[in-house]
DNA sequence: TTTATCGATGAATCCCATA
DNA sequence: CTATGGGATTCATCGATAA
């Protein structure tokens, strides 16, 4: 992991995986351990984090597995389930309290606008669901892992279990300005809007980690891709990523990838040693590999009058719609005039059209060489020009 | 819906569709109204049947959705949201005593081994699931009905949100002898078990009920094909299939067909007298068409994210055109950047060349063994792989 | 008759910076 | 805090209408 940095220059706390499994204390009060993994227990290691300190959480709990007795495939074979103590819980309102707690700890650490990720199997995820409502987190959305290629049912007694849910929650149902990269993710997916339901492999082969004699070091170890997109989608470069159950640190893998700041809190210190060696072999990828791209929402705001004043528009053109069944003026102070009524290019496109809105950019358009060219387009020239100057 | 049965010859209690709105008596204790609606509350009514009487229960239960002001699509025409009364809860508690309540009169009703199926979206599923756990009914699968069509996010602030969630559950854990139709599923899957997701349209067209100005009668119709399917896997002919939320019939028209009795619990008059004529419409289908219908498969839409999540493409990679004449950067996010700007292939394809429009998988390369193949070579790996796995 | 175009619509918790 | 107003935002499908 490189030199471990803090949020205040030169003060870093020092804090580094217990390889021993002895647990270190953690940050001190106020300060932000980037980069680290904290050995302990979850919910003590995020008490002791600053508040509203991450910018997005991603969590992966024990999913509270009911498995009774061994389960073996139609040739006899023992399928290796999870059977790990971290998985046991006396009864649902043990998971339930345990639940809360991990939760409402991560809130307090939460950004005003950060969202949280977590994933669950039906075992759990409705338990998780019912906690977050009911501590106030407001879901935005909820979204299907589609496995691959999931483990078949042997028994042939149930559907397939081929997915798992991730439930995406914002802070309280107040925190509008959440990050989402709606475009970027719209570009990577043929253009079209990125749904809720993910298809993408199990973690096999050469990601998955093994131990020395070969098996698999964790029982639960996530694809790089499912938590790639969820970084992508929802952080930006340079924000911090929390993740309460690190396990052998898939999120501070993807974290480092993609530039992204990672503060991972595991129990297990085998698990802790895994994943620090993991993350110490990942390189982060070229910048411009995963930089923030350049979203409408983000352009810097040219008002109509620019267009005038630049000549692009002149001061008593006529402009219309594309089927040119409205047309108005357009005033030297950058207002268009809709007789007899004068107001900025949106209000006279709403005005028009009996609309409580519109978008005047996209409406109205000009004459140009014969064809109609939407004045977003000669708005792109103001922003390309001034893009050049800066 | 012809002569009203019950499972005692000759004492059918002559329960029909109260036109008028009025609640009629329901079935006298210890006879089971086979092919009806009782209209009325659905507790009170679930509590006049005899306990352990059913095989199969279906239900689509208010989803609490909680939506406050208008949403117009970006063309300015107005989204006709749920705003109905039954609809509206004052709280989580609220709806949880309501959820609780049905659920626990459903359990009192189901034979030993019936299994139920609830469907509910982010909004409410997560308070179903841990009802159910609460009362110990058993989670035999969650299931994601993956729409074919839905709505997309007009706005761009979420993923779009293209499924529902169906939980299916037995009435214990001790209930081992559960109807489940596993060969005739995978029989009908292409010889594939039947998996836990299902890709399956909206309800539209010619199957959505309209009222007499062509409006949609109904709100929530939901599609015929989603319930058969469950229909098909857990229950057989002849067995009794309760809809504790009736609406306009598609349980009892899809039962009807199949082959299965229905009982119908619906709280508006005016949605069980649609149902009643629409089941009346209904012809059972010839038995030997009860095995599972095939399902259509379509080639899986391919977008260029998968290539870099399966590292078929890296990002920070450079893609050029056959004739190396332009070039890309592939971002992790499955963008291409050409500074500075970022979009989809298609998008960065039609920039360079100054075109409208360019088909981003033949027209951009990269350079394997020395030699520069398509993207489209690339996405044929995967398709392949995908079909192998299958 | 066939094909192209246009309009309507679906369980939706759907904006945000500035004053 | 609220109020204001700029301006950003859609996919698959079905049916009616036009060519």
């Amino acid at each position: 992991m490189g030199t471990p940095r803090t949020d205040v220059a030169g003060t870093a706390p020092r804090i580094k995986v217990a390889r021993t499994g002895a647990v270190v204390p953690a940050a001190r009060m106020g300060l932000v351990p980037l980069d680290q993994i904290l050995v302990g227990d979850c919910i003590a290691a995020l008490e002791r984090l600053p508040a509203e300190s991450v910018d997005l959480v991603f969590a992966d709990p024990p999913y509270n597995l009911q498995l009774e007795g061994a389960l073996t495939r139609p040739d006899n074979s023992l399928v290796d389930a999870v059977d790990d103590d971290w998985d046991k819980f006396a009864s649902f309102a043990d998971y339930d309290a345990f639940t809360r707690a991990w939760l409402k700890a991560c809130r307090r650490v939460m950004k005003k606008n950060a969202t949280l990720f977590v994933i669950g199997s039906y075992h759990n995820i409705f338990r998780v669901g019912t906690a977050l409502q009911d501590l106030q987190y407001w879901i935005l959305n909820d979204i299907v892992w589609r496995k691959a290629n999931p483990m078949p049912n042997f028994r042939g007694r149930r559907f397939t279990n081929a997915h798992e849910t991730l439930i995406w929650a914002a802070r309280g149902a107040d925190a509008k300005g959440y990050t989402f990269h709606y475009e970027a993710l719209k570009a990577g997916n043929d253009d079209l809007q990125m749904r809720s339901d993910w298809f993408i492999p199990l973690c096999t082969g050469e990601e998955r980690l093994k131990d020395g004699a070969g098996q698999k070091l964790h029982p639960t170890q996530k694809p790089e891709a499912l938590v790639a997109r969820v970084l992508l989608a929802a952080s930006n470069p340079g924000d911090i990523v929390l993740d309460p159950f690190f396990g052998t640190g898939t999120t501070g893998a993807v974290a480092k990838k993609l530039g992204r700041h990672f503060i991972g809190v595991e129990r297990d210190p085998v698990y802790a040693a895994a994943a620090e060696r993991r993350i110490a072999a990942v390189e982060q990828l070229d910048a411009r590999a995963f930089a923030a791209a350049p979203s409408k929402r983000s352009e810097p705001r040219v008002p109509f009058l620019a267009l005038v004043e630049a000549g692009l528009v002149k001061a008593g053109e006529t402009v219309t719609d594309e089927k040119r069944r409205f047309k108005a003026t357009v005033r030297a102070d950058g207002t268009l005039l809709v007789p007899p009524a004068v107001g900025s290019i949106h209000k006279m496109g709403a005005l028009v059209q009996g609309f409580p809105s519109c978008n005047g950019w996209t409406f109205w358009h000009v004459e140009r060489a014969g064809r109609l060219v939407p004045l977003d387009d000669l708005r792109g020239e103001i922003r390309a020009a001034l893009a050049e100057a800066a």
